[in-house]
DNA sequence: TCGATATACTTTACAGCGCAAAGTGATAGG
DNA sequence: CCTATCACTTTGCGCTGTAAAGTATATCGA
């Protein structure tokens, strides 16, 4: 291989796409989710914990959904789970753990560039230059 | 056997948390993933659109990959696509189409929301008497 | 001119996951 | 007791994200 480009873009001369720039790599799995980016806000926004029942009522999810996702947090190490009871009944408190406060900080600030980045807005015409020959809808 | 009645809203009383507060229905499933969440960034900070290439490169994904993501996204109607050639070589290009552009606006103003709700920590001791028995980590 | 290689995507196959419905097991009330 | 309620868990399934394989055209060296 000789010449052939590696990352900038042939033709145009300057390049505008920095490789890799929104791949959002710590748009991790685990948090990235709806019902447990829920989950998670709620805990952060609480820290004194919550009972599943608050947490089903904020999210506004079924028990079978925040179950699942809880048990997902809590493998992940983000959430950790106390039994008790309130009254008489048994009840199950769950809490943002250390590493979770960390975590979903990061997965926040990665957010805030998602954001940051959708508000910029770079309108470079050099495309089109590129468009020179038929285009056509598909 | 018996009757299951699982999605109850109102709890007895009084409630502590307003109901659904951190649910983010405006979480749209075709936009709230990573690869996608990660097209459209790019598209929106490109107006005048890019090639299938340039987008490889700047969401770091595959061929596949990238091609099914486009795939669902147009057909959504939120990006569109031009089919046609720079130099000799067939190329397609994407852009955002219009609903598109708002519907992404109204996605990241959701997220903004997120972020908010992170940053705000409640802090309420209210937990603290309902934890009156024995609590253990379970 | 004839394969070999490269480009530009598409299609396929499948593991994994989110979700609702059903299940469990304890307590409370009649 | 027997039934209902509460507080979750488990199950089953359809959808989906992803890598690997496939297609079609273009370029190049011999």
């Amino acid at each position: 291989m000789s010449r052939h480009k590696t990352n900038d873009q042939s033709g145009s001369g300057r390049t505008t796409a920095r490789s890799g720039q929104f791949s959002y790599d710590g748009l991790d799995r685990v948090m990235h989710e709806r019902a447990r980016l829920s989950i998670l806000a709620s805990l952060a926004a609480n820290a004194g914990g919550l009972l599943f029942n608050d947490l089903k009522q904020m999210c506004s999810l079924t028990d079978g959904n925040l179950s699942r996702h809880l048990a997902v947090l809590s493998e992940a190490r983000l959430v950790e789970v106390w039994k008790g009871t309130t009254g008489s009944r048994p009840q199950t408190m769950y809490r943002l753990t250390g590493e979770g406060r960390r975590r979903f900080a990061d997965y926040i600030s990665v957010l805030e560039r998602v954001v940051a980045d959708a508000q910029t807005d770079v309108q470079p015409d050099t495309n089109r230059q590129r468009m020179s020959e038929g285009w056509s809808p598909a």
